[in-house]
DNA sequence: AAGGAAATGATCCGAACGGCCTATACGGTC
DNA sequence: GACCGTATAGGCCGTTCGGATCATTTCCTT
C-alpha cells in the first residue's frame, strides 16, 4: 500500500475530490476529519504518515490542529492547504511545523508531489509561493514583526479598544494609563493616519486591516 | 450525452474534482472557467444548459458574472456555489438570477441533484440554507425597500457623509442644511443603532451594511 | 380630518475632544 | 555618549460633541 494519508477539512466536496485523486495517485486515505479538533483525535488514533489539511475549518482551525498534532507527534507530516496565498498564514503555518503549503489552485499531481516530499522529510510550497518567499518567511518569523508597521503596539491597542466601543477615560481604564497617554497615542496616530478624529482614524484602521470589527 | 454544464472557480482542485463527480454522474462537461470574466465569455461561446459558479473569483465575482450571463442568455441556468452559508450573498446570488446557491460542504449527489433541478427550471437551494430563507430572501428582493428600514435615508446620509471625513458643519453644508438638523439627525442616529458617538455610530452602520467604507 | 413619522430648526450646557507645548524615562542605534 | 522613537504624563485652550427639551412643516397613512 502507499504512503499512509489522513484528510482534514471542513468542506465534503473539497474531501471527495481529494480523496479520489490521492487514492487514484497509490496514496491509501486512511481517514477524514471535518474539523481541526476531529484531525487532533483522528491523528491519535490513526497515526498517518502524512495529513493535507486546510488552514480554515470549525472548531480549531488548521494551523493550531497542526501545532497541536506536531507537539505530541512530531513524526506525523503536515501538508497545509489553503485558499489564498497569505504570507501571514504561510509564516504561522510553517511556526506551527507544517512540512508544506500548498494553495488549493494547484493540480492533483502538484499534491501528490507535495505529499510525498513531506513523507520523505522534504519541505514542499506551492510553486506559487516561491522559494524567495521563503526567506522572507524565516525573517518575518517573529510575531507580527516591527517593520512596516504603520502604528505602534501600543496605538494599535488604543484604536482597538476605541473601535470596540470605549472612551478616551474607559481606553486609560483598560490600559493602566492615564487619559492624557491616551489622547496623546490617538495625536500620534491621527498624523500616521492622516486622520482628524478617532472617527476617521478607525474607519482608516479597519480600511488598512490593522485593527477589526467584532 | 447529459446536461451540458460549465464549470467556473478559481480553485484547480476544486474544478478537477468536480469535472470528475459531475462526469461520473452523467454530466458533459463542456468547459471551465478560472475567474468570472472567463466565465462570461465561455459561456457566450459554450452556450451551457447549467453553469457551477464559485461566488469568489478574481476579476468578476460570481454574482457580477451570473447577472451578466442571465442579461443575456437568460436560458442558461446558474448554481452558485459557495465556502460559506451567508444570508446577504444568497440574496445578491437570487436577485442576480441564479438558480441554485449550494455550500460547497455538500455532497457529490446533492451537487448533481441542484444541476439537474436547475436544468428542468427548478431552484435548488442547499439543504443549509432551508426553504424558509427563501420567502425571506424574496422579500428582501426589492432594493432597499422602507419596510425594516433602521435608519431613515436622510439619516442614512448624514451617516455616509461622516464616515466620508464630514465635520458636522460640513454634513451640513453638502446637505444643505443647518448643524443643529445634523446633530438632531446624528441623535436619532445614535438611539436607533445603540451607539453614543459617531465613531461607534458609523462601525455599527458599517457592521450592518448600511453604509460602505469607500 | 386626525394622527404619526420624518425633516427641519433652535437654545442651553456640561463633557469630551483635538491642538499645542513641555517633560521624563526607557530602549535601541549610530 | 549622543540621538531617536516610544510610552508615559501634565497643563491650557478653543472647538466640537451629545443630551435634554421644544417648535414647525410636510407627507403619508389611517
Amino acid at each position: 500500500m502507499g504512503i499512509r494519508l489522513m484528510l482534514a477539512d471542513d468542506h465534503r466536496m473539497l474531501r471527495e475530490g481529494l480523496r479520489r485523486s490521492m487514492t487514484d495517485q497509490g496514496f491509501d486515505v486512511v481517514g477524514e476529519a471535518r474539523d481541526g479538533d476531529e484531525a487532533i483525535h483522528l491523528a491519535e488514533d490513526l497515526q498517518p504518515e502524512v495529513i493535507l489539511m486546510d488552514v480554515t475549518m470549525p472548531e480549531v482551525d488548521g494551523v493550531e490542529a497542526t501545532r497541536q498534532i506536531k507537539e505530541r507527534f512530531s513524526d506525523i507530516k503536515i501538508v497545509m492547504l489553503t485558499m489564498h496565498a497569505d504570507r501571514e498564514v504561510l509564516a504561522a503555518a510553517i511556526r506551527a511545523g507544517a512540512s508544506g503549503y500548498l494553495v488549493k489552485d494547484c493540480s492533483t499531481q502538484e499534491i501528490a508531489d507535495a505529499v510525498r516530499m513531506a513523507a520523505s522529510g522534504e519541505t514542499a510550497l506551492s510553486p506559487q509561493l516561491a522559494a524567495s518567499m521563503l526567506a522572507e518567511v524565516r525573517k518575518l518569523d517573529q510575531p507580527s514583526r516591527d517593520e512596516d508597521r504603520v502604528i505602534t503596539k501600543r496605538e494599535e491597542e488604543v484604536l482597538q479598544l476605541i473601535a470596540n466601543g470605549c472612551s478616551t477615560g474607559e481606553v486609560a481604564e483598560q490600559l493602566y494609563i492615564s487619559q492624557k497617554t491616551v489622547k496623546n497615542h490617538l495625536a500620534s496616530i491621527y498624523q500616521k493616519l492622516d486622520a482628524r478624529d478617532r472617527t476617521q482614524a478607525v474607519l482608516q484602521a479597519v480600511r488598512m486591516g490593522i485593527i477589526h470589527l467584532d
